[in-house]
This record gives C-alpha cells, sequence and structure tokens, in this order.
DNA sequence: TATGAATGAGTATTCATTCAT
DNA sequence: TATGAATGAATACTCATTCAT
C-alpha cells in the first residue's frame, strides 16, 4: 500500500494543467475588467458587470482578486510591466546608436500604448484610486520605464549626439508625448495614424536635442 | 435690454447685493469641492463633505448647482475657462513676434495651472465622469484654449521663424507639457522649480520648430 | 438689522422637540431591533427587517446607530442599565433588613427580566458577537448589577442574619436563577408563574445562607 | 438481520476498518468545528475555516455531515448525549442514598462541562439557531439529563431526607448553576477552582433543602 | 434662503453549497 | 473517498437627492 501522502499525488502535468488554467483565467478577468473600466470607468463598473463580461461568477472574481481595487491596480500594473519588459529588448535590438535607440523604444512604447490604450488612459485616470501602496508600486514601474531612455540620452549626450540637454526633462516629455496618443487618440486620429506620430513626434523631440 | 435681475420689481442695489451674496456662495461651494474633489478623488467625496467643508448644509449645494455632477463641471470648466481668457491677452501683451507670442502664452498656460494644480489634475481624472454634454463643453473649450497657440505657430511658419511643422502637433505637445507640470508635479519639482521648467520646455520646444 | 449669528436661532422649545424627536426614533429602532433580534436571532435579523419593522427606511437606522452591532450593544445595554438603575432603588424601599433588601432586590431584577426577556436572552446569546469594547462595557454593567446583591448579603452577614457563606457566589446563583426565568422560560412556564417562582426560588436561596 | 454495512458484499473486517476510519474523521471535523464555533461564534466560522482546522477539503465535510446546521447541532447533541450517558453512571456508583446520588450526579456534571466548556456554551448561545427540530432533539436530550436528578431528589423527599420542595425547580437551579460554570468562567475562575465550585454550591443548594 | 432628517436605490463582498474530476 | 474551483443568493452599508419646516 502507498503511503498516504502519495495518494494526493498528482502527475505533474495535470498540476501545471491546473496553474495554466488558473492563469488563463485571470487574464480574462483581467481583460473583462479593463475594458470595462475604460468604457464606464472604474467607479461606474460593478462587479457583477465584469464578471458577466469575463463569463463567470462574481465570487469567482474573489479567487483570483483581493477586491476591486486589487483589480484596478493588477490592470495598470500589466501594461506598466510591458512597458518596462519590451523597451530595453526594442533598444537593444537597435544597437548601440543612441538616437537609433531612442527611436526603438519611443515606437515601442507608443506600439503598445496604441494596442492597449485603455490601461494607459486607466493609469492616468484612476491611480489616485489606489491605495499608498498600489501607487507607490506604479511610481516605481514607472521610473523604471524611464530608465532605459534616460540612459540613452545621457550616452548621447557624452558622445556628443546630443545637446547637454536635461535628460530627465526629455523623458518627462517623451512618455508624457506617448502617454499622449492615448490620453488624446479621439483628436489625434482625425489627422494621424500611429506610424505618422511616431515619426513626427521624434523628428520633433530629437529636432530639439540635436547639437 | 433690461438685465435679467431686474425682471422682478426689486430696486437694483438689493438685487446686486443679493446676487452677488449668491456668487460668492457658488464660489464658496466650488472651492470646497475643488479642494476635496483634489483631495480624495471625486467618487470619494460625498455632498456631505463638501458641505462641511463650504460651512453650509448638503441642501444648500442644489441650489446652487443641479447636481453632484454639476459641481464636477462647474470645477473644470472654471480653470478652463480661465485659460480660454487669460492666455490671448498674455500672447497680446507679447506684441507681434510669434516666438514671444508663444513664449508668454506657454508661460501663462502654466502658471495658472500652477495656480490650482488641482483642477488641471481633476480635468485628466475626471472628464469621463461627466455626461455627453459636459464633456462636449470641455472639448470646446480646450480647442479654444488651443486655437491662440496654433494662430501664433502658423504665423511663425507663415513668417519663416519656424519651420513647416504640424502646429496641430507642436500645440499638442505644448499643452501636454503644460499640463504635464500639474500631472507629473511629485516627481519634477524634485528638480525643477516653476520658472525653470518653463524656461527648459521653451527652449527644447522652440529648438525643435526654428528652421 | 440682527447679526447673521442670531438669524439661525431656534427657540429653545424647537430644539428640545426635536431632540426629544430623535430620542424617540432612536428608541423605536431599538425597540424592533430586540423584536427581531429575539424572534429570528442576531444573525438572521436584517437591517431592512429593522427598518421596517420600525417604520422606517435602512438609511435612517445609521443615523442613529453606527452599525449592526452597535444596534446589539445598545439593546442589551439598555436591559442591563435598567437593572443597574432599578435594584438599588428597590433595595432602599425595602428598609435595612438585609434579607428584605435581597428579596426586594432580587423580585425587581426578575420583574425587569418578564419585562424584557428577549434583551436578556440577547445578552447569553450574542454578547461573543460584540467587540472587545462592547463586551467589556457589558461585564463592567454586569458587575454593577451584582454589587448592591453582595453588599446585602454581606452587610446580612455581618449582623449574624446569614451564615458565613461565599457572598460572591450566592450573588452568581442569583442572577443565574433570575436570568434563568427568560433563559428557561419555555419550561418554567409549564408549572409556575412570575410570584411563585420568585417566591420560591428565594426560599431556597434563603433558607440555604440563613444560620 | 444483516447489519447496513454488510449490504454489499465486502468482507466485514474491511467495511469495519472503513467505518472506523468514517467515524474517525467524523469526529475530527466536529473537534475542529467545535473549537472553531467556540472561539468566533457559530456564524462567524466558515465551513471553509473548519475544513482547514481538520486538515480537510470543504467538500469532504458535506459527505459527513448534512450541512453547517447540522455540524452545529452535532456539537450540541454531543455534548448532551455525554451528560446524559455519564451521569446515570455517576450516580449509581454513589449508592442508594438521595444526598450521595445528587452529589455525584452534579460533581460528574460540573465535570464534563469544565472538559468542554465550549460546548456548553455553545448550546446557550447558538440553540436558537437550529430548526424546529434540532431544538427538539435538544430538549428532549435536556429533560433526559434532569431526570436523574428529579428522582433523586424525590426519592430523598419521600425518604425525609429532603424537605418537600419544588423537584423540578431544584433541579432546574441545578442545571443552571452547572452550566454556570461554563458561561461565567471567566469570573468565577477569578476566587474558585472547580472543586471548590461544586462544594460550595452543593453546600449551598443541599442546605436548602434539607429538613 | 437655508436646514438636515429622511429616503431607498445601488454595490462590493462573503460564504454555504455543489459537482466535475 | 476526496478535492477545490465555481456558483450566486444574500446583505450591510453608503450617499446623492428631496422636501417639510
Amino acid at each position: 500500500m502507498v503511503r498516504r501522502e502519495e495518494v494526493h499525488d498528482v502527475p505533474t502535468k495535470q498540476v501545471d494543467a491546473k496553474a495554466e488554467r488558473a492563469l488563463r483565467r485571470r487574464a480574462e478577468i483581467l481583460r473583462a475588467a479593463v475594458q470595462l473600466f475604460q468604457e464606464d470607468g472604474y467607479h461606474s463598473t460593478t462587479t457583477h458587470a465584469v464578471a458577466d463580461r469575463a463569463g463567470i461568477s462574481v465570487g469567482l472574481i474573489y479567487q483570483y482578486f483581493g477586491n476591486k481595487e486589487d483589480l484596478l491596480r493588477a490592470a495598470i500594473v500589466d501594461i506598466l510591466g510591458e512597458f518596462r519588459d519590451r523597451i530595453p529588448v526594442a533598444m537593444d535590438e537597435a544597437g548601440d546608436d543612441p538616437e537609433a535607440r531612442l527611436r526603438s523604444g519611443f515606437r515601442t512604447l507608443v506600439a503598445v500604448i496604441d494596442e492597449k490604450p485603455e490601461a494607459t488612459v486607466l493609469s492616468y485616470r484612476e491611480s489616485m484610486t489606489l491605495s499608498r501602496e498600489g501607487r507607490d508600486e506604479l511610481k516605481k514601474l514607472e521610473v523604471e520605464t524611464a530608465e532605459p531612455f534616460r540612459r540613452a540620452i545621457e550616452d548621447g549626450i557624452r558622445s556628443g549626439a546630443f545637446r547637454a540637454v536635461d535628460a530627465d526633462l526629455v523623458v518627462h516629455n517623451l512618455l508624457l508625448v506617448a502617454h499622449g496618443w492615448a490620453l488624446k487618440h479621439w483628436r489625434l486620429s482625425t489627422w494621424l495614424d500611429l506610424d505618422t506620430y511616431v515619426q513626427r513626434e521624434l523628428d520633433l523631440v530629437l529636432g530639439a536635442i540635436r547639437p
């Protein structure tokens, strides 16, 4: 007879399947939430509406998220995390030239924002809704997102590719302008598409910092 | 044409005193509301809290404002109206030179934002909370605010002072950067003061559009 | 013209009327709550049910009580307070003789319990439901209720009217037996009425402590 | 007649092992439930918490108990059943003397209560929570517990060992006082231990009914 | 004008219970 | 037997708004 402990042993495969299923569920719920938060605003979105959109019951939301605010936090962290992860990769693919790195990073930043504009807008609109901890987590991610841009600019300044500008301020502008694509999309999209926006903004920003 | 106040048979003086008192009350309530909206967010602010802060009873709010949303709309319209009114004046005082006009307009814009950062942040955070009509009113004011900037840039392009840039895009950037002073004040203020911010941003923006 | 502050002055009479009305409301709500707590138990009683029974809206409950638990606390404190207030009076009316004082006090105690058996049962059934503070308040009241009985017994022991018994234990028994009238009323009432119960219990208790 | 377990064609030994294991499981769950009911109250105890404490899954609770209330009923019946079973034995061991029988029965009653004070308190606090049937089962057990005491007193009255007191009332008091050891343990234990409590209470009760 | 008692619709969250595995 | 993911009914509490005074 097998030891009792072993009775509960389950094939690793099954465990993985379970864990994967759980992750998918979580993502489904989060997607539904982000959609609705964007459509109606965080406060106007009910947990029941999120459950309906995700095709599950209200109760299940609380098995994957602590509460409604946690859902908001996860939604915002989700996109900020994507920024943090994808931008360095894109910049590295662009090689060593500071200007090329900046272009690639900015292009990726706006592209990610264009993929999930709702989440970006959310992070502006609702970050005050979060608790102290949630907001601190956000700020940390924001700083991490800014970092590779800052380094590229400082490299450029050192190499003489850029003027001796306030690197932090330029990064601030780059991020603002990137977010602007989501924040003012209703107006920008009347005369610009994504590529043109990226192109023209890069021309402006780089034009301002070239020697 | 008779002024509306005089329709009833009351001495003008008394009417004025009354009207003035009413205006003051309205302003007091609005001020309390803007403070609290900024401190706790629109949704977390109760009408009772606004009444308390303003030193009046809840009921009275409804004599000056239609409902809570109307209070929000008024708060946002208030600052946007100030932009619309003060910027053209500031630009005109700067004379005819497009660059001087831009500088003066931007400086004023950031100054007004610095005076009431709450309201600016509010207009980003809560404009989706407004009804269709409220939002349309906002967009109209936003366009009116942008207009003098756009004209100065186009004048500059025509006169050869600026390159043939996308004027609307530059205005979009100017406004974003101005709002950025309120939106990211927590970070910017760690290394910049108002004047330096204005100066450096103008250098960047103008550097990008000069021939 | 009167000073503004005086404008709000209201006749004292009116203030009293308001305060009195508020007290009546509070009592109405409390009565409804005690009834329902007794009928269905605290946890099975909904705040809506309390409001319905009291003939008011749910919201109003929260203008008079902090929350549902506060309603329970108030209900229990209410009766314990009555014990504390009425028993010393009854004992004093009985004169100086320890036995007469004990009889009178016990008779009153059981009478009050008989008037509001629900509240007595409540204090047994639901006191654990209360928060630490609530329970401490209860214990304090319980001790205050016991005190006059304890003193009468010790007086009797000193004067030789009673044997040298454990006074605290006798008080404990007296209170238990009094509460028993509410706790086991369903059985006791099959063969006893209030007066007989009081009479027989006093005979037993006094028979046990007489020399 | 075949035992129910044997209906299916399984070796008796295996059935017994199974049945025994099931009984142990049931007892484990019940023990966890009683602990938690006492610590947090019946309503604040979740079935998940019971499962955790018992080291099993929620689902399994429902294989041994019909529902949560059934768990409560079982917990209370458990201790009342122990009263019913152990008291007659203790009294018989004391011989024929009514007073000796009473003493032995009471001592055992308080001892059992002291072993499981939680369950005793539970039966006071939560019996109203039970359904009609559950409460009737409890009352039946209570009467059965009382019966041997009643008989001992009546025997004593007949034999002249006791005065012609109301036997049912004396039993009522005995049970109340015994339960009091659990209900007011927080206060009694400040100056009494179990044996002293039993001793002094017996002295008081017997002192009241001796001729 | 001004008050604030009263309303009651609206909602996040919990938790006993089920059932596919 | 045993699991625990999933359900969804139930409920305390809030707060914008009204209206009698």
